[in-house]
DNA sequence: CCCAATTAATCAAAGCATTGATTACATGCG
DNA sequence: CGCATGTAATCAATGCTTTGATTAATTGGG
């Protein structure tokens, strides 16, 4: 039989032990593990998990919006009038992800499409006044809420977190990592 | 209007200075922002995201899986035969997502769903022969994807990433962060 | 004992994401 | 010039996730 019933033993678990529980019992049962790169990603994925729900559901689906939408918004804010090919690789999503979002934001009025007259293939996105006002509105709250997310860190500790995060995305270029394309 | 076109302006932006140029620009336009905070998260987010993607794309989608499915697999392996609301906490997903991951996975034959004797709205899930097979081959290549990340950074500083990481979450019980039921 | 309140799970509708195919246009070699 | 190749965007199918409503079972106060 693939496993012992133990309901009792999985009620001493919760969301904060889970980690370290994890982390002990597959280094002693499975060879080659490496628990310190197990836990890293662990805690990466937890904190990040935490971090988008937040953002998302205390910024933006409160104003009727998706942080994904806000991404499309904020790069397009930076360098538009911008083709949604460039929008794409600023904001690190798909080609069509960018194609699906900017609908609905043209839809609700806060983004302007149209042909380049350069190439008839390529599309020019631009902010209309609303979503000017939509982005710079909604990224003071955000950045807020950033804000309460960094007071948890020093000065210091937060350059040294922005450091380490840098490395382990510079070092991803060194094995072949996937990316979007 | 709302906007000047500048469109050879942008084509100097690319994925790697997008983060500079943003954070420059918007705390010299944008009042009340913190650059650091700004820089904090958009770098986490970022890093959080080329992650998952590769994760996802160079371990789990080869063998037909995704990376919730090994999550929900994760956490049943480690605490089951478990009622479905626990799963939901340790893996931090809402019950609803779940519920629906858990009926792909059962009709995939790698885990097992029963009522609970003791009460009769709960669900029990176990892991089939199957799933136990799955979740250690699939957590071996995981691990081994892991390892490749975090090759980035010293053991040193892995762990001072997974303590500042630590903080972060921890830090969030003190703000009323936003969390799944 | 009974009914109101709670709780576990699921369902329904909607949004965002993926990959792979398709359409339309641009480019350049022969 | 003309056609093969490449590129930008979109579409189609599928999957995960959310919120809010619904169903079913348990619990506890009067």
């Amino acid at each position: 039989m693939p496993q012992e019933p133990e309901p009792l033993d999985a009620d001493h678990l919760h969301f904060w032990s889970f980690i370290d529980h994890a982390v002990d019992r597959v280094s002693r049962e499975l060879p080659g593990i490496d628990p310190l790169a197990m836990r890293l990603v662990l805690t990466f994925h937890r904190a990040a998990n935490m971090l988008v729900y937040d953002l998302e559901s205390a910024v933006h689906r409160p104003r009727g919006w998706s942080w994904p939408g806000f991404r499309v918004l904020f790069a397009i804010w930076l360098s538009g009038p911008v083709e949604a090919k460039k929008v794409a690789e600023l904001s690190g999503m798909s080609r069509a992800a960018v194609s699906a979002l900017v609908n609905t934001l043209e839809r609700d009025g806060l983004v302007s499409k149209e042909r380049a007259s350069y190439d008839g293939r390529a599309v020019q996105l631009g902010l209309t006044e609303a979503g000017l006002h939509a982005i710079t509105t909604a990224f003071q709250a955000h950045n807020a809420r950033e804000q309460e997310w960094a007071g948890a860190l020093s000065e210091d500790e937060q350059r040294t977190l922005i450091e380490l995060l840098g490395k382990l995305t510079a070092h991803s270029a060194h094995f072949d990592v996937r990316h979007r394309t």
